[in-house]
DNA sequence: ATGACTGCAAAATATTTGCATATTC
DNA sequence: GAATATGCAAATATTTTGCAGTCAT
């Protein structure tokens, strides 16, 4: 936990005990939640919280670089704390999304026709390996 | 008009006159509209349309796949009638969505360990070569 | 005590649904 | 005239905002 807080401090971010919950929750559950499943997970942990603080704190997390949005379905915005290099599958039956690890040449940041790249985002949309046996 | 009304049969589509309206206009206009830019274009033309024909008949073309969301932008959904391979770039500055069209290996159809991949959206975000200049 | 943070309740947005009316073949 | 499509109004879902209370230094 002593790590998670330093990241936060060095981003100007105070460590609350709430920001901090939400920052651990992402990094140790690679489920990409949703801004619900975060509120519905931590109210266990920290009874007084509320989903505006899940909506402010996740909002600054990615204007502070610290986790970025997944666009990847239409009905539901996810959140990611790994800010690598990589690309995401999600299967449209169970709705689960899976990391994919690899990088296209034109997918780096840069400059394609003059315009400026500061984001890729490779989705890929299917059906995974466990949904298509059964 | 005709061509267009023929798509819509052929996939099995009554071209009613508000369906062939929108259906022209995400063809007629690529600039991947929302649903409320669409419905305010249109209530011009057919002054009867309502949003919820508009979501409707969204839905339907992107079910028939005639139309696919845009999920770039993470406050608004968009449209586009255009069923190549391609990919999009979005100006933060903006909001313009330009299309960019080239292929990477890995994007395209067929299977990523183990998992069969139907579509392939390759956002691109930054600043437009318009904007950087302003 | 000051300023930042939190969380309730209400508001704003976006989208969907129920149902009565209208349209089409 | 039956089936399908449309559109209004209300409901739902999601996210944001105003503001009063709380916490930390």
């Amino acid at each position: 936990m002593e790590e998670l807080k330093d990241i936060l401090e060095s981003r100007g971010i105070k460590p609350t005990y709430q920001r901090l919950a939400i920052f651990k929750y992402i990094h140790d559950h690679k489920v990409h939640p949703t801004a619900e499943r975060l509120y519905r997970n931590l109210i266990k942990i920290v009874p007084t919280m509320s989903r505006t603080t899940i909506y402010n704190t996740l909002s600054m997390f990615v204007e502070k670089g610290l986790a970025r949005t997944i666009l990847i379905s239409p009905t539901e915005v996810r959140y990611d704390a790994d800010m690598s290099t990589h690309h995401h599958f999600w299967c449209e039956k169970c709705g689960k999304i899976e990391d994919l690890f690899f990088e296209c040449e034109k997918a780096r940041k840069g400059e394609i026709e003059g315009n400026i790249i500061k984001e890729v985002h490779g989705y890929f949309k299917g059906i995974c390996r466990d949904c298509r046996t059964h």
